[in-house]
DNA sequence: CTATTATTTAGCATTGACGCTAATTAGCGT
DNA sequence: ACGCTAATTAGCGTCAATGCTAAATAATAG
């Protein structure tokens, strides 16, 4: 859980995940898309990666990236359950595997 | 909008908003709670102070935290729009005071 | 096998987060 | 004013995040 909201807190990292709804990118057009070099986008997308909140797929010699909507999921009912606003199951520190 | 999810990103944070839930508690009673010292909570209070997500009223020489319900709501619609789950006005950088 | 393209990893500097102890401010009661 | 309690601010050390450039990996094309 902590994974994701650290995720969540670069304004980039947001970008990034707000371009992807429409649609997987290629980490080489996702980075051009941005005012940093392909190194430090490459560190953001792994910092999504481990949070859950975006999958890989390499095809060919590029990396597509996608939405992992179900990790995403998680953060709102979480922050849902810190409102009350939602079932008060939040904060268990299950995998995000799906 | 990236105040607030750096101030999610903690989990001693998340957990005193999860405790504010129940109703207003001192800055004493809540430090109490979580194994670090009274200064270092009150370095996290401001993180969520200055986030909007709670409020402080001063009653004599206690400080009584309570959470600010809608700067909360406004981290759960930021998420839902990265999922394109709710309308799609998310990341509009606008003020916390209400 | 070499060259080319796409992406990541390594290495480095700067900055900020987080924790502590010690000192300070704020309010109340005597 | 003085002492007491509550809370914050100041100062310091350590560690991680963020950015860069340069080097390394991965896959395809020739």
């Amino acid at each position: 859980m902590t994974d994701i909201f650290e995720a969540l807190a670069h304004p980039v990292r947001r970008a990034v995940l707000k371009k992807l709804r429409a649609g997987p990118m290629s980490a080489g057009d996702l980075a051009d898309a941005f005012p940093v070099t392909k190194p430090t986008m490459s560190r953001h997308f792994a910092a999504l990666k481990d949070a859950g909140l975006i999958r890989a797929e390499r095809i060919g010699t590029t990396i597509r990236y996608r939405l992992n909507v179900s990790v995403a999921e998680d953060a709102v009912a979480a922050v849902m359950g810190l409102l009350g606003t939602g079932k008060d199951d939040e904060e268990g520190e299950n995998s995000h595997e799906r």
